[in-house]
DNA sequence: ACAGATGTAAAACGGTCGTTGTACATTTCA
DNA sequence: TGAAATGTACAACGACCGTTTTACATCTGT
């Protein structure tokens, strides 16, 4: 007996490693090891298939992310990476290549990036006991750079990271020292 | 009279407002303004067209940035955006929606990358007087974050991204200083 | 026991896509 | 002039894809 979200947890690896446009119908329905009209049962066809796998994807992965400074988010991603494998954002590929179609997906990598800014930004409030947009921005390019530049310098480039926002971290903290 | 260089020309900016695998032959050949017996012809093929719009975007992003330190590099980046709108990496894009299928792609995308770290590294040693193997990584994660969170930043992505390098730049630079 | 829910396998449908074939028009130049 | 080169428009091809239909099996609960 399958559930959408069995059919749903099934669809998201094949998705992230074969793509949203390299990855057929057949494909979903043989990882969830059910029929094409158990599957299209469940899940309604395609288009809601996909925005059900982003917004598992969504909650899995800020479940992922610990409460804690800097040195954890980069820490924490090291470990996503570590298990998942560095393909790029999941969201950004999706909004590329099945974003012109349907707005719901779009919609929802929005407001992916949205939450994935908050977190950050209480990630440096942690560290720097008051908010500061201007890091929260930089951290966040960089948690992207990140992401991006492991798929072709793989580790390497989470550590670097890691490193610049610590620095960056660091900068702004002697800063606000001096301005009392 | 077409020229293959033509059509290439053409495709580009069609594969990259509507992607690799959202766009068909007929679009390239609408856009190409001539008839699919004629591109077939000049290019070969879907494959071998999509090379060469590698080939021609990879030289004409190159030879858009110039010689300089960091500040050049951002604000070179920053140019690139405002005229060519913010939709990720071209590369790692066609990476995601058409290196699974054609090898030749993946490489051409690892060497357009390995070409960027080149030249930041230089960027990096322009500014520093000296290489830095960490500080070149984290220019280039920065560099990559800018590119991926302007889709949904926009141009605050890029200016964060420029003032975290040149963040980075001065304490190498100190630090560079205070082991004398 | 049997009706209803839930599943399967496999074919079929309509559509799209990359590519090629056919038939015809136009320039080029020996 | 007239043949070769180069172009066009457009139909057709085979393959694939998302989805639905058909026909049949297997559990479940009163």
């Amino acid at each position: 007996m399958v559930s959408r979200a069995d059919i749903i947890a099934s669809s998201e690896p094949v998705l992230d490693k074969y793509g949203f446009s390299g990855t057929g119908m057949d494909s979903l329905i043989k990882a969830a090891e059910v029929s094409s009209r158990t599957l299209y049962k469940h899940v309604g066809g395609r288009a809601s298939l996909i925005a059900g796998v982003l917004d598992a994807r969504g909650e899995r992965f800020f479940s992922s992310l610990p409460n804690g400074g800097v040195t954890e988010l980069f820490a924490a991603l090291a470990d996503w990476v570590d298990t998942e494998g560095a393909r790029g954002c999941f969201f950004l590929r999706a909004l590329s290549e099945a974003g012109h179609d349907d707005p719901a997906i779009a919609q929802r990598v929005m407001a992916h990036k949205d939450e994935l800014a908050e977190h950050i930004a209480q990630c440096v409030e942690h560290d720097l006991g008051k908010p500061d947009r201007l890091l929260g921005l930089q951290v966040l390019v960089l948690f992207e750079g990140a992401t991006h530049a492991a798929v072709y310098r793989g580790k390497d480039a989470l550590e670097a990271a890691g490193v610049a926002a610590a620095v960056l971290l660091q900068t702004a903290c002697r800063e606000a020292a001096d301005l009392k």
